[in-house]
DNA sequence: CTCGTTGGAGAGTGTCACTATCCTAAATAG
DNA sequence: CTATTTAGGATAGTGACACTCTCCAACGAG
């Protein structure tokens, strides 16, 4: 395949992919003659999922790179590239530490994780989910300036239902063939399953506020 | 209070006030001269809400703007400002209608919304949470075009977990005192808790990965 | 042989969220 | 009452980002 027809199947303009292949996020096609390359489904498939990653989930180009790559590390386990990968994921701007707003939402993080069973550590060394802290401790701080309650007791149901999507989530992944599929599976279904999460929950709301407040 | 103290008491620098005022973000303070004008402690907090909004749920100055200007809008009930405000929250590319991958996922969609009872004409009349439903239609057809399953049965639960969040999240803004402040609380609890969703399903999916995957 | 096409490289574009500079007028110190 | 600092407003500039355009030499179909 030359990188018209992989620009025609998968949808990308030829000067989006070269950009791709420039970047790193596309690894190179074999070199036929000096002016021509080869494609395969391979290329097809690793195309498609940048795309998404980057159109649907949003994400930074630079990250993708980033993600692609511990995808692809031999040298790590499964849950070990998982957590690279997820490590690379945006996660928003850091907790700031000059704000006492912070150091009690890193207090009410910590509580909820404890009362959740889940581990701080798995939070804090990498490979896994340190910026997903920041996140957390970054929004809570965020929503106790302005005033809203934000504590262990307002956010366990919400963590009860994080806790079941992720069961749903690696079920999902579970199914999936080789380790390498698996991974694959993993960080694909945790960037793309947050836009439909988050519309779920806007729809959701839309339900709700239509049976609560409609003609108030 | 003056720009400064403004500025002091927010830890939003002069220059990025000047910038929001300009850009609507934020009404005009009382002038006092040609060259002072004074501010409340009504600019104080709205000025911590557009931050919020901006740095922590990531939505862009002009959306922002509109979602303002929703909040303020005396014509419509609580349901319809909050309606508008979710419209104007930023929602990722429109679904790809030249793509069959789009079609199915409508299909999948609106498979998914009549299970649950919602209303489709909620998703689709103004006000209400359109943009939302394009979301999830091109999030869907993304991860089928990936080949990833992606049907109604493997939606129902993550859409079950939205319901019990919506109800969590109006369960709070019914708790607010006056509509305007539950329609302010409507809006900020809808964009940040997402962050706080988002991180959770990551720390969890980490969670439960270790329990899986840990030396695979 | 010729003329459109291909792959590669670098520069350019549009958007976004600020940020730096300038200017005038007002407050304040001496 | 002058001199110096500071405030507010307008305009232009910055840096990151995700492309997108332009150019060029080498293929290759007719």
């Amino acid at each position: 395949m030359r990188l018209a027809e992989l620009s025609a199947r998968s949808g990308v303009s030829t000067a989006t992919i070269k950009f791709y292949l420039r970047e790193g996020l596309l690894h190179p096609g074999r070199r036929v003659t000096a002016t021509q390359a080869d494609y395969d489904e391979g290329h097809l498939r690793r195309l498609r999922l940048v795309r998404a990653l980057i159109q649907v989930g949003r994400i930074p180009v630079s990250s993708a790179r980033e993600v692609i790559a511990a995808l692809q590390d031999e040298r790590m386990d499964l849950h070990q590239r998982l957590g690279t990968a997820t490590w690379a994921l945006p996660h928003g701007p850091e907790p700031d530490e000059t704000d006492q707003a912070t150091e009690a939402a890193r207090r009410t993080a910590d509580a909820l994780m404890e009362r959740l069973g889940w581990h701080r550590d798995n939070a804090c060394d990498r490979p896994s989910a340190a910026p997903a802290y920041g996140m957390l401790v970054t929004a809570i701080a965020a929503l106790s300036r302005l005033g809203y309650p934000c504590d262990v007791e307002h956010l366990e149901p919400y963590a009860r239902a994080a806790e079941r999507i992720a069961v749903s989530d690696l079920d999902l992944v579970e199914r999936c063939g080789t380790p390498d599929e698996q991974v694959e599976a993993a960080v694909a279904l945790t960037v793309l399953y947050e836009p439909v999460l988050l519309s779920l929950r806007r729809l959701a709301e839309a339900e709700e506020s239509r049976r609560r407040f409609d003609g108030k």
